[in-house]
DNA sequence: CTGAAAGCGCTAACAC
DNA sequence: GTGTTAGCGCTTTCAG
């Protein structure tokens, strides 16, 4: 490979000037060098220049599953911002696992300007461990419990949550039944408190039987959606937290027999893009996911791009509710108890 | 931060030492230096490391759309065998345009050693640039048409395609429509080339009007089905030949009120993970997918790894037919001329 | 097994 | 606007 004073000596200058011309900085001796450079074939060292300069030209994004949808929309997002900014990308897969995840933040930390991290569950060391790094970090979908506040794109989850118990409400369900995520993690968390409130708000009995915490997963819907048919009293409506467990609880619909949404009613959190081909087309709480990772790379590149000094923001972005057709009204003779 | 130096002079040994320590070279005062960099939070330079050794520890992937499951779920094999392997992700997303492949592959060959491919198109400079790179890389679903031959992990694109025609023709039909990619692609080459053979190899006519070329992308194959559905002489069958044109497909065909598998069968390639959940669930052609990055990833690693010498290995990946419910036999006054 | 020291390729003072 | 040069932090000879 052919290095900086390799095309310094061919154009006949100093390796400052090539270096100056790289920069985009005016040189008289432009042309030269650029032939030079032509010529050569020469690209720089970035392990050189990182080392010398301290940076990377680089941000790490950290999610629970690249194959979820909404996290590789995420993606997709702080992706299109990092092109914009001649800026890399070093992804991490934390497959769900607090102690990858915290693997995964110490690696990339030393080999990036900043990270944004999707957590799904907010256990383990990392709020501690981000505090300690001394670098800017962007966290999506969380709360701020750490020492070190940093910056946060939040979506609006008690907004949503709301929106979609408001609808199956005066769709005239009152047997309403959560499935949540885990409550140590924000979307858990908040998604859970606002089914709460809005119940109560409506004054709808809510009837713990039929308030299920899973884990955010395909699975765990499924679980929880069986869970819930088994019950004496079956709920008329579903409210499902996120978009994989929403999808669980439809395929343990199908594996029961249950008729959506004349037999219940089901709303998720987190669109899908195939959600209007599914029979009958999901109804679900939309929120801007691409835009999300854009928001949150955005926040990110301005940290590293040396605002240290202004304090945390946290932008939290609106969510609509998409009514298609998983939700109908509910039937005069719903929520008997079937003892 | 702390440096090997500071390591060094803590422990009262020299640096030399240090760095074989860290190396996991047995060193007399391992436990001294231990101690050390514990106390001193030390975590090594990645870039000075980097620039000395000359590599980075880390591997590109160029994917054309992290949104697309499939291509999600490859990463997800790459990052499986990369987090084994100790090695960094540098994630690249070309949004299916040639001229950000080429952009991203000089880009990530900068700062990797190696570099994973995986692209949609086969036009623009990205053969001969490969050609000139001077590092392993790794075709995923692309035949070798550079003046270097690189390894490649391929999916029986010809067989999975016979599978699904030979399905639809002892279903009894004869009108059967192909929805196929660019033929300047891999994929959409072969796949369409395995239409056509397949056709002929059972005397079944191939009716060049129900031949569609369309993108790979969602919007191709809804407009395609579109298109089909408009014939005078609607096929009673149709096969797309990728994940996201059947969706696009079966919208079109909910939009214009068509019943599958009852007014006309469709078979995908490539599985969908809801597809079991949509009405009906979807007949596919299945790879698998994660296997085939995790295939990738071995082959690149194992190049980046010193074997340079063995000449280029394709390895290919067997497909299934997975049979649901959205096909169906022909009926009787199907193929019928509406003219 | 250990230490001294060179040097990877680049950028940024600094002096002109 | 330009050249000289120090030095970022690490690994790896080389000599002991």
């Amino acid at each position: 490979m052919a290095t900086i004073q390799d095309v310094a000596a061919a154009a006949g200058v100093s390796t400052a000037s090539v270096s100056r011309h790289l920069a985009g900085q005016p040189v008289r001796t432009a042309d030269a060098i650029a032939r030079a450079i032509d010529e050569l074939g020469y690209q720089p060292n970035i392990s050189a220049r990182n080392l010398r300069t301290g940076r990377h030209a680089a941000i790490g994004v950290i999610v629970p599953d690249v194959t979820n949808p909404f996290f590789a929309a995420l993606i997709k997002g702080v992706q299109q911002e990092a092109r914009a900014a001649g800026v890399q990308i070093l992804l991490g897969n934390s497959d769900e696992d607090p102690a990858q995840e915290n693997a995964l933040i110490g690696e990339l930390s030393q080999r990036t300007d900043g990270i944004i991290i999707a957590p799904l569950v907010e256990e383990g060391r990392s709020a501690t461990d981000v505090a300690r790094l001394r670098m800017p970090v962007v966290f999506v979908d969380r709360e701020s419990r750490e020492r070190r506040e940093v910056d946060r794109v939040m979506v609006d989850n008690l907004g949503g949550t709301r929106l979609a118990v408001e609808h199956l409400a005066a769709l005239g369900h009152t047997r309403i039944a959560f499935i949540g995520g885990p409550l140590t993690s924000t979307p858990g968390r908040q998604r859970h408190a606002g089914f709460l409130d809005t119940m109560r708000e409506h004054d709808l009995m809510v009837d713990e039987r039929l308030v299920v915490i899973a884990d955010f997963r395909e699975s765990g819907g499924h679980d929880a959606m069986h869970a819930l048919w088994r019950e004496q009293s079956r709920p008329t409506a579903v409210f499902a937290a996120n978009n994989v467990m929403t999808l669980g609880a439809l395929r343990a619909l199908d594996e029961v027999g249950a008729r959506v949404p004349d037999d219940i009613s089901v709303v998720g959190f987190d669109d899908l893009s195939f959600a209007t081909l599914l029979r009958p087309p999901l109804t679900v709480v939309r929120r801007p996911e691409v835009e999300q990772g854009a928001a949150a790379a955005r926040l990110l590149l301005d940290r590293v791009d040396g605002d240290t000094g202004s304090p945390p923001v946290s932008v939290t972005l609106a969510v609509e509710l998409v009514v298609r057709g998983s939700t109908g009204v509910a039937r005069p003779d719903d929520g008997i108890d079937r003892g």
